[in-house]
DNA sequence: CTGAATGTATTGCTTGGCGATACGGCTGTA
DNA sequence: TACAGCCGTATCGCCAAGCAATACATTCAG
């Protein structure tokens, strides 16, 4: 018979927790507080924090403070909700130079420019996404996606095509049907039959090209960085206007490159 | 008279908390233990942790674990201590894209590249620093700074100054002293009043320009990108190589430039 | 004026987090 | 080989830190 005295205590454990003593729930909300941005996409109310990070307002409103405090979350500038703060970008600063991968690709990235005009990424292995952390661009540049911590897909991207071809098939297998699906453009191949052929042809080449499939207009070549182990680590890409390039041109001319430069990182891991 | 079955209960309760009934100490600590990797230059141990982030191992082990299992923290690629998370980049991302100032300097920081071929950054102004937010580099480039999410001190750089120059003078005079002042190179400029001086200058200038004080060998300017009331946000720099101009070509090239997209910017806050 | 948001503040109960401690596995060295 | 000193991991009983509920002052829209 459950106790009027308290109300709903055995909901809400707020993932894991259970049956893990080591586990800090505390802190495992307030970054769920932080990620509660993931899916905003402007200012948010502490309503809005609160259902987005699956927690009562009580623990919003508590969350909320302590990070605001510590500079990791603050008002927006006209006052209409709350947004990540600016000491977000201490830790990201730290992620990037920390990563051995990341310390070695860098040099290595910004010698690629001396051969090639188009814009060239360097971005990291996380199972479904790659995750881009350094970009030497073009002359050419349209929209957001020039961020740093920018994700995309590892099934429909050059760069994710690239990591996922350097492991077992089967293993790459199971991620795209983790993965949900999703078409970006009419042109973008979700059909896991057919993208575990594109990663057998990626195998063959020695690099990945997509075209139309993530970015109407674009063609680009990824590929993969890999440990001793041939384990991937990220991605050097490559991409370049259908406007200005066949496709074939396009390989014929970025793939070397971007090989020769992921051979050279590759080596030290 | 202390009790003994509380060891040291009063001390280290980890900053704030007293007398702040809504602050969530296991939240700030979680926090913590990311900025401990401020101090870092390679992997981390618990204990090192636990120093850094000034808690005691067990603490350190429940925190680490718990952010490990989220993904904000992982284990060294050859196992050797902890690095941050590739989940971190995640909030990076939100920032940058939520963050209105950076919304609306994007597209305009893009178009600049069409008018001058050195590398020019965004930074956004967090009182004695100035965060690197986005950058479009020349063909030159040399090391680690490549990395979003750097910081840099505002009393000695072209950004910073520019950012201070558009404060009232006794509250850029009262961050100044609030920073301890050092001496990146043989140039660089410590004496508040001389700093004080350098941004009367830029005031009247409408840019600031500093060489040498940072960086060896580099000539900078930066305008700062201010809301209607004049507070600074951010401010936009321009850095080139003193082996290929002069201080006085440079700036003459380059501030009105910068200028008219400070404008651009500033008139949107 | 009303109603539904917002952010802020308070309080008593209890369970989640605490810190001390112990352990087994490496690594280097004496 | 034994020992010292790290490492990461695991356990446990106590109690105050964190919890959820609640109340409230503002602001804004209709």
């Amino acid at each position: 018979m459950p106790d009027p005295k308290r109300p709903h205590s055995s909901v809400a454990s707020n993932f894991q927790a259970d049956a893990d003593r080591l586990f800090v729930r505390s802190a495992a909300r307030a970054i769920h507080v932080l990620s509660a941005f993931h899916e905003a996409d402007g200012p948010l109310s502490l309503s809005d924090i609160a259902t987005k990070a699956e927690i009562d307002r009580s623990a919003a409103q508590r969350l909320v403070h302590t990070l605001m405090t510590l500079g990791h979350i603050r008002r927006s500038p006209d006052d209409r909700g709350y947004l990540p703060g600016l000491r977000l970008l201490d830790h990201t600063h730290d992620t990037l130079r920390l990563d051995p991968v990341v310390q070695v690709a860098t040099p290595v990235i910004l010698e690629m420019r001396k051969s090639i005009a188009e814009r060239i990424d360097f971005s990291l292995y996380d199972e479904t996404r790659v995750i881009y952390a350094l970009r030497m661009q073009s002359k050419r540049e349209t929209f957001y996606a020039t961020l740093v911590g920018h994700s995309v897909p590892t099934y429909c991207t050059a760069g994710g095509r690239a990591t996922l071809c350097a492991l077992p098939p089967e293993e790459a297998r199971e991620i795209i049907n983790r993965f949900a699906l999703h078409s970006y453009t009419s042109y973008t191949n979700v059909d896991p039959d057919s993208i575990m052929n594109s990663l057998e042809q990626a195998r063959r080449d020695g690099f990945a090209q997509v075209q139309n499939e993530f970015v109407l207009g674009e063609v680009a070549i990824g590929v993969p960085v890999v440990n001793r182990q041939g384990r991937p680590l990220g991605a050097i890409h490559i991409a370049g206007s259908l406007s200005e390039w066949s496709a074939e041109d396009f390989a014929r001319r970025a793939a070397p490159i971007a090989q020769e430069a992921a051979r050279a990182i590759s080596g030290s891991f």
